[in-house]
DNA sequence: GTGGATGCTACCCCT
DNA sequence: TAGCATCCAC
């Protein structure tokens, strides 16, 4: 196994490790990920373990995906095709359809979005004559899902106050409805697969006995019900390994409980832990200030980071005067670590605590007509017009969906609104048949028995309606998802609908034609798939191809690593987020955050905030991160704040409100004039032609000898006057 | 009963 | 700042 040479001890202590449960207490950058992967091939390759025998679970499709590769790399010999590869969800799926026969669901379910769960929430609490005011949709739903991770039916729902006999009202109800949809949401998806093997024995040990071995992966953010699915999995051969750092445990708030690694000690005693701890992605100094952040964590074992990648630089910070700024900056920093071939532009990554914030960095980038990419799924997939051809194709693929029915009953507006949608949902109850169906029959005109339940200017649109919805039905029998795609969108005028040849118009279109193109690559595989994985897709797994920045909230780089990470927004209420101030355990999942923003950084790392930020309407002052506070200030470099007791009062803001009349007012005073003089530490020397005060900054245009005309930030470029 | 215009309000993170 | 509830005209 000539791979295992080139693994420190520990990584190969835990690639080579025996039968039996193991524990993995992997740091940031420690290597898990080719541990996990050797640990595969490892296992094929010596312990004569056959692929089918092995279920991995990956943080990310795109992950599984990628680890398949890097199998099929190691061992070029050997079959390596069979492993159960993929994310808690798309495994679960799996199983569920295979053993839909024990499920009150059928194998052809769909998945409901957050979006289409709410929906039936909000339903729920209307027809149940509940106020929508005092018990929103949102919260409801917040809290059904929560007992869901926590393996808590409906009926089990402990109903100790009202507001909790409510909620198990609705609980039931929902729930209902969603195996009346032959849906399933998120939750679900877990919750049934761990309660089918803890249920069913037969069921269990056919997967228990299969699986010789369960590799998981981030298992500090695993739920109750992935803890019990695992242990399940494991429950007849007892090889399972688990890889995880409670210290990169930021998913609590969607039922993750980093807990399970207790859990896990308790329920396998026999296991072994084994620690990996040299870092082998970031430069010492990155790692001082990671753990200046962590240790400040309370119930944690201290943890030391080393690295041998050498101290590096020190940490950028820069504190901008309004968000604009911010962005401007980043973007021009990262146009300068470009120009000065420091860093390619794929090396680079911004990102944010909150999804709305790429806004403006986007913007700047635009701007600067510098190319970028976004990550996050549901910039793409939660468009309206993207959601609704989606929804279209799910209610041909089953009619009973109701979200999907209530969603795009009206799309294009046909004159079915609120009150015959209500008549429409009542009718079904009332002949026990699904509204999709009712629908569909409602196409026989007055043959059929319900249109005399509608007056006349209601039916007509639904029995037109319904007869489209039967011929697709049937053209679905044999037209290819892409044919399919293109029946519908024609036979609904769809451009003529969306595309009313404004700008946005157009970009709604090219929404639709992306989604085109997406379906053209299941020509040849089933719709229930196509929709499944866009059910499953994670924002993860779209990161497109491509050497550009990249844009990303703080979560969403888990488990990546960029040459050098911009974070912005340090300030108190973003990060930590406002959200979270009354809650200590929140607080401390928001520093955790920040650890894992840090230690995405191999070589370079900026630390952002800026002192004003347009809120929701008006921009409002804001105070620095107080995370900040723990940051080593001896590794910070750039514009340091002013002082940090300046959190009461910042004088430095009443004193620009003072001179608000004016001009900007400038902090920094002008250091270069036009003709003196300088040496850029990359492009060598030039001459200044022009200097100026912006935000905070100089900006200075400079004429090189090695490449022409340069536009520089003086706080960055390190100039030196000559 | 539907659909457009207007005014209100909430907006974190993700499968 | 955008979605969505509410109000009013057809």
């Amino acid at each position: 196994m000539s791979f295992l040479d080139k693994l420190n001890p520990p990584q190969r202590a835990a690639v080579t490790a025996g039968n039996g449960p193991v524990l993995v207490v992997a740091g940031p950058g420690s290597g898990k990920t080719r541990v996990l992967t050797q640990r595969i091939a490892y296992l094929i390759a010596e312990e004569g373990v056959r692929p089918w025998q092995i279920l991995a679970v990956t943080f990310t499709n795109k992950a599984a995906k990628e680890m398949q590769e890097r199998v099929k790399k190691l061992l070029p010999d050997q079959a390596t095709e069979g492993i159960m590869l993929g994310t808690f969800h798309s495994i679960c799926a799996r199983i569920l359809r295979r053993e839909a026969e024990h499920l009150p669901i059928e194998s052809n379910f769909v998945i409901f979005d957050s979006d289409d769960q709410e929906r039936i929430v909000k339903n729920v609490i209307r027809e149940l004559n509940i106020n929508e005011k005092l018990y929103r949709p949102a919260s409801v739903h917040a809290a059904i899902s929560r007992a869901k991770n926590e393996l808590i039916r409906a009926d089990d729902y402990p109903a100790l106050t009202y507001r909790d006999e409510i909620v198990k009202r609705v609980y039931a109800e929902y729930q209902k409805r969603l195996i009346a949809s032959n849906a399933v949401d998120f939750d679900d998806i877990l919750v049934y697969t761990a309660r089918l093997l803890e249920e069913n024995p037969s069921v269990r040990d056919k997967y228990a006995q299969r699986f010789r071995h369960v590799l998981v992966d981030e298992f500090q953010d695993t739920n109750l019900a992935q803890y019990a699915l695992v242990k399940e999995l494991a429950s007849f051969n007892k090889n399972v390994f688990c890889v995880g750092d409670q210290d990169q445990s930021v998913y609590s708030w969607r039922g993750a409980d980093w807990r399970n690694i207790e859990r896990f000690n308790q329920d396998f005693p026999d296991s072994q832990t084994i620690l990996l701890e040299q870092n082998y992605r970031s430069k010492q100094n990155i790692l001082d200030v990671a753990m200046g952040v962590i240790d400040r964590a309370r119930n944690r074992r201290k943890k030391k980071l080393f690295s041998d990648r050498g101290e590096g630089e020190k940490i950028f910070f820069y504190e901008a005067p309004d968000d604009y700024a911010e962005a401007s900056f980043v973007v021009d920093s990262i146009a300068q670590l470009v120009a000065s071939r420091q860093f390619e532009p794929g090396d680079c990554a911004i990102m944010y605590r909150t999804n709305a914030m790429s806004r403006l960095i986007e913007e700047a980038f635009l701007q600067a007509r510098l190319p970028y990419r976004l990550v996050g799924a549901q910039r793409f997939y939660g468009r309206r017009e993207v959601k609704d051809i989606i929804g279209f194709l799910r209610l041909i693929h089953n009619p009973a969906d109701e979200a999907s029915l209530d969603r795009i009953i009206n799309v294009p507006p046909r004159g079915i609104g609120a009150k015959t949608l209500t008549t429409l949902h009542m009718v079904a109850r009332q002949n026990e048949m699904q509204p999709g169906n009712v629908l569909i029959d409602l196409a026989r005109g007055d043959q059929s028995p319900f249109w005399k339940s509608f007056t006349g200017r209601a039916a007509l649109p639904l029995a037109d309606f319904g007869g489209m919805l039967a011929t697709w039905r049937v053209a679905a029998q044999t037209l290819t998802i892409p044919e399919l795609f293109d029946r519908v969108v024609k036979d609904l005028n769809f451009k003529e609908y969306i595309d009313d040849q404004s700008e946005e118009g157009e970009d709604r279109w090219e929404n639709v034609v992306e989604l085109k193109r997406l379906a053209d690559e299941y020509s040849t595989r089933a719709l229930d798939e196509f929709l499944e994985n866009i059910a499953l897709i994670s924002d993860q797994d779209t990161i497109a191809e491509g050497n550009v920045p990249t844009l990303l909230t703080l979560h969403a780089a888990k488990g990546l690593e960029f040459g050098a990470v911009f974070i912005v927004g340090l300030d108190d209420g973003i990060l930590p987020h406002s959200r979270s101030f009354d809650d200590p355990e929140s607080m401390e999942e928001e520093r955790r955050l920040f650890y894992v923003g840090i230690t995405r950084a191999k070589d370079k790392l900026y630390l952002i905030r800026s002192i004003q930020r347009g809120g929701r309407g008006a921009t409002e002052e804001t105070f620095p991160s107080r995370y900040l506070d723990d940051v080593p200030a001896d590794l910070l470099v750039g514009k340091t704040r002013t002082g940090r007791s300046m959190r009461g009062a910042p004088a430095e803001t009443k004193w620009q409100t003072h001179q608000s009349q004016g001009q900007p007012a400038s902090v920094t005073p002008a250091k270069y004039r036009a003709g003196t003089r300088i040496k850029h530490p990359s492009w060598g020397e030039g001459i200044v032609l022009d200097s100026k005060i912006q935000d905070n900054d100089e900006i200075v245009d400079v004429v090189f000898e090695s490449v022409g005309i340069k536009r520089l930030s003086a706080s960055l470029a390190n100039l030196k006057i000559i």
